[in-house]
DNA sequence: CTGAAAGCGCTTACAG
DNA sequence: CTGAAAGCGCTTACAG
């Protein structure tokens, strides 16, 4: 037995398609009664409306597309994307949107991914993560005339809707706190400067730490893995100079870290000070407790897919710009006044 | 301008709608001149059908559901799923597929989840992963008449096509290698045993333990995650006798295992060895690497998915299985013979 | 080898 | 307040 159609509704209920349409979909023009009699039929008949049908009628897909642009393994670490996902959920269901997720690790795979997302109409809109400088993909989906929104930190000037989290300022307050407690020496442990999301971290650093009238500690190429951090521990014990305290780019790299440092029986932050930022579950299990600054992936989530689902209903809006705040300071025994045993 | 239609097709080539779409479809009744002819007109139209009329047209969707039950940070830490998803999609782009993720922490939220993928016809058929004992979603996808491939381990007798990757193989080859290392007391970091996957990997490590005649060490209840690792240190350092060695349920928890030992000054493997499983590159890092079993999730992801596509094209079919071989064993420094400094 | 027609399941002006 | 009709963009028997 097929599944009851909107025919069957109207057959059962002696209307005609339209109405049962109207009625289903709360619009006016139904006088309450037939709304509620028709609502009723609906249910006995176990009706459900067909996406596709109201797609083709509406020229809407009621999904969304997000092409990761990763290593499934990274994607798989990065505390980021579980819960960025979840969030954008909760406003795409209530609004009946769905989410295609697209992982690529090539950015050229990745380019005929939202072509053929594009082409197909699969989606009618498309979340924009992991900003590159001069992320080609801006001019991608301009071509493609695919809305959508991008997500990245505060100096991202692209002609998109941009739902931004600056975590500027939390690097900034991290480095005065590490200033405050005496550190002179401060480095940096970054990412990969193709991303934004590094250099604006990079920056943050860099300038709050000259602000201070200090000379930039040593900066050193990592990435956001553990991996990367329990390497860069190697570079740092080969340093000329032992900084007293390192700020890393995330929390999986300073924890990556002082695995490392505390590896090679140095003490944290008896001898290195170390920073993450992120405020992952994780730093807290760390001994010593990671010091750190809490994103909110979760409502940045929610932020840009609401903005595009608002994009999609007025395509011609211009570009504008959300804030998501970040949560607070996180602190930690990982770090303490240089020498401090 | 909006973009072209199979109408233009058919108007610039001078032929019906029918020839365009059996000439692009590469279907017979067609001569070779004219499909050549009409694709190019597509392609100088930029031609790219729309996946809604289709829909419409075939009754499919060309989407599959997957439902994860798990809270966003569970589902950020676990390297299961990214590479499960890079796996499976492979298999689905191929046949013109596309993967809509949803993430539920909840049981009752995701129910409702299936029901809603299942009513509206968004999906042609759902993954369903992280099996539990007596998992109620068998009952729904039956109810729902909603094809779904399960993934599981070797025990999961489900009335449902199932891809089978059987950890308790490499469990029992890690017990058995301790063992031989002269290890009398194996305790085991167990997950909840409300997923098979836990239970299928207690199982093997009591089973293996008895054959070689000894008596089973502590079953400490943990989880996934290398907090529940940390963790379950606490608890193995509560014992009145420390086990020599420990089996942990995954690599995760094995990590924070070790992390949590060697914090409180022990030596691993000198005082405790410990293993885990999946082979994550994580446990390549740790000091000492960590000695595990190497699990194929992107091979899991793919075979699910091409399994779930058969079945859609064939909905009928009787259940069968797929055995996903395991991949090898991981030698690492965290395992030693008992006393061995 | 090609075309005309029906149909997939909806929504949306437009009449009445 | 309700209905008849057209249309969204395809595919698929069925004729010729």
């Amino acid at each position: 037995m097929p599944r009851a159609t909107i025919i069957d509704v109207a057959a059962a209920a002696g209307v005609s398609l339209s109405t049962v349409s109207v009625a289903l979909n709360g619009r006016a023009g139904v006088s309450e009664a037939t709304r509620e009699r028709i609502q009723r039929i609906a249910d006995e008949l176990e009706y459900s409306p067909s996406l596709t049908g109201r797609s083709l009628a509406t020229k809407r897909s009621y999904t969304i597309g997000f092409v990761v642009q990763r290593s499934p393994e990274v994607m798989s670490t990065d505390p980021f994307f579980g819960t960025f996902i979840a969030g954008a959920q909760e406003a795409m269901t209530q609004a009946g949107y769905a989410m295609v997720l697209q992982l690529s690790p090539s950015l050229t795979e990745s380019e005929k991914l939202y072509r053929d997302l594009a082409g197909s109409r699969r989606v009618d809109g498309v979340l924009i993560d992991q900003l590159r400088v001069d992320d080609r993909r801006i001019g991608l989906v301009r071509e493609l005339r695919l809305p959508a929104v991008a997500i990245g930190p505060s100096q991202v000037d692209a002609p998109l809707p941009l739902a931004r989290q600056s975590a500027a300022d939390g690097i900034v307050r991290l480095v005065r706190r590490l200033v405050h407690l005496g550190h002179r020496d401060i480095a940096h442990v970054r990412g990969c400067l193709d991303y934004v999301h590094s250099v604006e971290r990079r920056d943050a650093w860099l300038a709050t730490v000259r602000q201070a009238g200090l000379e930039p500690g040593a900066e050193i190429q990592g990435d956001f893995t553990m991996a990367a951090g329990q390497l860069a521990a190697d570079e740092i014990l080969g340093l000329e100079r032992l900084p007293t305290a390192v700020v890393c780019v995330n929390d999986l790299c300073a924890i990556g870290l002082m695995t490392g440092l505390q590896t090679a029986g140095l003490d944290v932050p008896g001898q290195v000070s170390v920073t993450g930022f992120d405020g992952i579950e994780l730093g807290t299990y760390t001994s010593p407790n990671l010091t750190t600054f809490k994103a909110t992936p979760a409502e940045v989530g929610r932020v840009s897919a609401s903005m595009l689902i608002d994009l999609i209903g007025d395509p011609d809006r211009e570009p504008w710009t959300v804030d998501v705040p970040l949560g607070p300071m996180v602190p930690g025994g990982s770090i303490a006044a240089p020498g401090h045993r």
